[in-house]
DNA sequence: GCAAAAGTGTTTCAGCTACACCCATGT
DNA sequence: ACATGGGTGTAGCTGAAACACTTTTGC
């Protein structure tokens, strides 16, 4: 931070960021004591991953790369879905101690852009960023106090998310390269908080074309081994225009 | 601008107010030459009302000061869609006359967060705001070369109207008090830029319990006179809860 | 053989779609 | 009388929802 030459001190990004982890929908953490204050005893607070916009890059290109320093990988899945901007959201006198040790303006009002990212965790391994001590992967059901507004931002990008995974092939960026129809479906279950009927989902998603069964099936397992499936998707970022009805049991629609 | 004791030089707000102007939907523009610059014959160039947001104010309170400076109402509905943040967003040459004419710093990068707007304009008289030489109500369809990245601008929000009117009710923002089925239904053809079936139509409104009718008619048409009806919503603003299905014939789904 | 998850079809019902004619009014 | 937009009903079809039993494997 205080080394990039360029930074805009009054713009950042945060990044809420999902995978899953032993079949539990995590947000990867990360906490910045110590990384360059004098603060490591402070407190042990977590937040969202994120950073002042320099003045040559762009929204997205910033959000990427916090992305790539926690992952190493660029291109992540990446949405923008809201701002947020009060004024006092990161003045409160608890977060004083993590401001300090990242900020050089640490009374400057910034607006940040909340940015949703989706990783499949068998990919990368996390490491922490250039100015972050830890980084890891917490439940969701575990999120407790974050720094600043940072539970309210990801609450929003859970929101945003359940939104966004009945509408686009999403869901794929959460998983394997191969995965069973089951967790497909658990996931889908997780997200959404809700079960769904295990015959109509199947029949839905294979009868979307979006994804290609696989000969190949499971082997160990202590039960009926289970097949796999490929998502059967335009390789890279035209998932926007393919827009699919992923809609499950129960959803609500206005007009068709 | 430049007599506001406490503006954040780095953050603005771009509203995309829609209004119906004999059933043409209208987009609010603005032009700033003049106001308190040299450049009064420099072009004659629209844009999206807009402004930097000051330091005591929230996004949304910086969106409503502009459509109160504009129309003299407040608490007009109002959406943040998507922010706007490339580094050159506003550095074009020809952009420059209006910048210098507007900005203390017309050099600092300005990340925009941009509103939907949705006004009835039979309620309200527009003015120019304090620093706006003109405003005027412009056809979506005239829609020419403005300024920075407003076109840009413009067609997310018209996008976003698009998408958010099939599922909110908010199509009744843009109608006066009282309107009849072929008011309504032709405010979704044009926003739609479809046909939709006129029986269909009106069971789907009337069935959905958004509308009520009223023993009122029309008077004085050359043909039949149409009922008159009325939003039957919750005054305020829990739009947002009240999901609806307003999807019409041909629309994409995804999942159910 | 038992536990555990995979896999598979059918029936019912709501609601979307398509479609054509008469009505009330002003001119 | 004619032009204009208002107003109305139905039949067919698609797809969502609900629902239970058999299969394969490891232990």
């Amino acid at each position: 931070m205080s080394l990039s030459p360029s930074l805009n001190p009054h713009v950042s990004v945060d990044c809420s960021i999902f995978g899953l982890n032993d079949n539990a929908l995590c947000l990867l953490l990360i906490n910045r004591n110590g990384a360059k204050s004098t603060f490591q005893n402070a407190d042990n607070r977590f937040g969202l991953p994120g950073d002042l916009v320099r003045d040559n890059e762009n929204l997205d290109e910033a959000a990427d790369r916090i992305l790539r320093e926690l992952t190493g990988l660029s291109g992540i899945f990446l949405h923008q879905f809201k701002a947020f901007g009060d004024p006092l959201r990161i003045a409160k006198a608890k977060d004083r101690s993590w401001l300090e040790g990242v900020r050089q303006e640490p009374d400057a009002r910034v607006i940040t852009l909340a940015y949703l990212a989706l990783i499949d965790t068998s990919k990368v391994e996390i490491k922490p960023g250039s100015f972050t001590k830890e980084a890891k992967w917490v439940p969701i059901s575990e999120i407790k106090d974050l720094v600043f507004d940072h539970n309210e931002i990801f609450e929003a990008a859970l929101l945003a998310l359940r939104e966004m995974i009945q509408i686009y092939p999403i869901a794929f960026k959460l998983l394997p390269l191969k995965f069973t129809m089951g967790d497909l479906q658990s996931l889908y279950e997780i997200i959404l908080e809700r079960e769904v009927d295990k015959r109509n989902f199947r029949r839905k998603m294979l009868h979307s074309g979006l994804v290609r069964a696989l000969t190949e099936k499971q082997y160990g397992v202590s039960n009926k081994p289970a097949r796999f499936y490929v998502f059967n998707g335009s390789s890279s970022e035209e998932l926007y225009s393919s827009i699919v009805n992923l809609k499950m049991e129960g959803s609500i629609t206005v007009f068709n």
